[in-house]
DNA sequence: GACCTAAAATTGGTCTGACCACCTGGCCAA
DNA sequence: TTGGCCAGGTGGTCAGACCAATTTTAGGTC
């Protein structure tokens, strides 16, 4: 009766190597286009079964990670940093009002970023930021809607943050909100504020 | 002679096996909570290997329809919860940093959604979420971490504000950090707070 | 009968080895 | 050069086995 229980971690073979290969995917030591070893071979080298291997393959192609070919191989996925983000706009994207939503949700975000970002920018982050507003108003005043720079912007300050997950985020409204400029015209008036 | 000589569709058996236990569980014909048979007498009603139906269950697993427990059973998930959340889930966990960047934008959009629930909450939302504090400080009052209520107290906000962009952050950000939870200890003294 | 414990049965997890269908590339004959 | 043929490699599937976790059952105790 020494040990605590320790906190089992239920963890599959499997799920190991699933993160194994994401990794190497990740790290570009996997290239889209590039065919992965035999399924034989990998499990070898992994030191687990073809089983194993094959349930591992099962989740990284539904992750559209890889792709299995019979008789040919196996490949890396043609898309490496952003097709997970589609996935994001996708789902952001779906449902009744989403897009009102997605505004909305921009809107709560905005203040609290810029006061994270206010608090974390580097003097590059900021002189960047002050040239893009310097830009912007300089295109609004020729009667542009500014809206590219805006969404630059934005974004500019989720990186200032420094926080991977709001730059995420940030980047996400910002396709789908941009995405959504091109179809409907946009209400005169809008411009000028943020 | 542009004729497209047919797309094949190579279409494999496991993902036969995923369709129709999809279906099933669609149709209702399997319900929240119930046992699939096991793999071996399940394989044979199908007439599949086990192999094949495995690769199967990985992707019902994938698709939290199904969870598997050694040595107990398969079992239907308790609300189909949108597949594509684990994409998104997947996506804000990666990188350096990714549970810390997470936690933080948990805490920024906390307040504002607070604000929003409070303005937009009908009678039945924030009956809900009263009863959800009251038995939440009954836990912790008797030692509890009360993590799974706080997270579906803050679950529950997001719904409240009406706002489906948020609801989905909000509950892939509660999956991450959910998730977190069971790996390592949690420093006591946390709780109490929100 | 209620209750506890240990053996037995059940179940998912993993491994091994085999066979098939398909793709690729090289060889060879027309 | 062209087309067909064949061998080797590869993913897809299968069957059977063993392990570890869990549930169920059977005894035995009170």
């Amino acid at each position: 009766m020494e040990t605590q229980f320790k906190a089992i971690k239920r963890r599959r073979l499997f799920q190991d190597v699933v993160q194994r290969i994401q990794d190497l995917i990740r790290d570009e030591r996997l290239k889209p286009g590039d065919r992965l070893p035999a399924e034989r071979e990998l499990a070898e080298q992994l030191q687990v079964s073809r089983s194993s291997l094959r349930e591992a393959m099962r989740t990284l192609e539904l992750q559209e990670l890889v792709v299995s070919k019979p008789g040919a191989g196996t490949f890396v996925r043609a898309e490496a940093s952003e097709p997970v983000n589609d996935a994001l706009v996708a789902y952001l994207s779906e449902g009744k009002d989403a897009l009102l939503d997605v505004f909305e949700m921009r809107h709560i975000l905005e203040p609290q970023i810029a006061a994270l970002a206010a608090e974390r920018a580097t003097p590059e982050d900021t002189q960047r930021m002050e040239e893009m507003l310097a830009a912007q108003a300089d295109l609004i005043s020729r009667g542009e809607t500014g809206a590219e720079g805006d969404t630059a912007f934005h974004f500019a300050m989720a990186e200032a943050t420094q926080n991977s997950a709001l730059v995420k985020v940030v980047s996400a409204v910002a396709d789908i909100l941009g995405q959504s400029r091109e179809q409907p015209l946009q209400a005169p008036g809008r411009p000028q504020r943020s």
